[in-house]
DNA sequence: ACGCCCGCCTGTAAGC
DNA sequence: TGCTTACAGGCGGGCG
């Protein structure tokens, strides 16, 4: 459920509160949540004694690189949250995974209820590892094969729309290349980092696209409109830190929900009247994914 | 080789 | 009222 917005708020404020900080101490209470590492114990020693250089994002993934050079990296999965705590004797809420513990005093806590989140030290290849890498898309622009490269474990990985600006003719090639339905598109992490079912049904809203629309068949005057509309709500959507959805799962730091859902067009919204024409709002079972859209607004 | 869909999980809420 | 069942979601991997 965190998704590009989510993460990119948590991304600021993390990084005004730890960037700086050395690791004194990891607690993992299960090797679940560190499952790329052979034991909780070779994660921890690739993490205790490092100080934290920066806090950056790529699509869901915080990306924390360390002294060391290898860079810590969080994925919340649909249900994952960070919270800070000033002291170790803060009661630690349920599903509380991961504690970093920080020398100069304070905590970071992984906390996780439906466990598809991860967390993992990415180490950098050597030479032979990154030629042994395929990066062949000669369209993906150099910001994002640099990421490629650095974090050889999210290699295929898309680019970040908010990191990384694209011209519409680049962003129209990616989508006429092969036809899929829009909302597969959005969602594929493979070539657009960070969109998930919540702001996928918005950005498409906001185009005036409908979800099963191909890829393919849109215009030029479409494939800008789709492009204008997908930096303009996620920049909004930053802008009002993020939506927490009716379960609430989504919380910053602090434990505060976030603003945008009280914004949101479409999801969420089936059976209400639909803000621009006045008709109701559709939702289907769209690939197994609950998917919502105005028939009216949406061509 | 590629695309689709299941399974991983737990909290919440609808339904009988 | 209380128990059961369905559902939410991202993503890796397995199957067709």
């Amino acid at each position: 459920m965190p998704e590009l917005p989510e993460v990119e708020t948590l991304r600021s404020d993390l990084s005004r509160e730890i960037v700086g900080k050395k690791i004194k101490a990891v607690t993992v209470d299960n090797g679940r949540w560190v499952r790329r590492h052979k034991s909780a114990k070779a994660f921890r020693d690739l993490l205790e004694g490092q100080t934290i250089k920066a806090v950056e994002r790529v699509g869901k993934y915080l990306l924390i690189p360390l002294d060391s050079g290898n860079t810590l990296v969080l994925h919340l999965g649909m249900s994952g949250q960070l919270h800070r705590a000033k002291t170790p004797k803060t009661p630690k809420i349920k599903h509380t995974h991961i504690v970093f513990g920080f020398t100069q005093g304070g905590e970071l806590w992984f906390v996780d209820p439906r466990t598809f989140g991860e967390a993992f030290v990415s180490v950098p290849l050597n030479e032979a590892g990154q030629a042994a890498l395929q990066l062949s898309d000669s369209v993906v622009n150099a910001e994002a094969r640099v990421l490629r490269r650095r974090i050889s474990e999210l290699h295929e990985l898309g680019f970040d729309p908010v990191e990384s600006m694209l011209t519409w003719e680049q962003f129209g090639y990616f989508l006429h290349h092969k036809p899929v339905q829009l909302k597969a598109f959005l969602m594929d992490q493979h070539t657009i980092a960070g969109i998930g079912n919540v702001y996928s049904d918005e950005i498409l809203f906001a185009a005036g696209l409908r979800y099963d629309r191909l890829s393919s068949s849109l215009s030029t005057t479409e494939v800008r409109r789709l492009y204008r509309a997908l930096v303009e709500i996620l920049a909004e959507a930053i802008k009002h830190r993020g939506s927490s959805l009716a379960d609430e799962q989504y919380r910053d730091l602090e434990g505060r929900t976030g603003n945008f859902s009280q914004f949101h067009e479409v999801y969420d919204r089936a059976g209400l009247a639909c803000r621009r024409c006045r008709n109701t709002v559709q939702k289907v079972k769209w690939k197994d994914r609950n998917t919502y859209f105005c028939d009216h607004c949406q061509i």
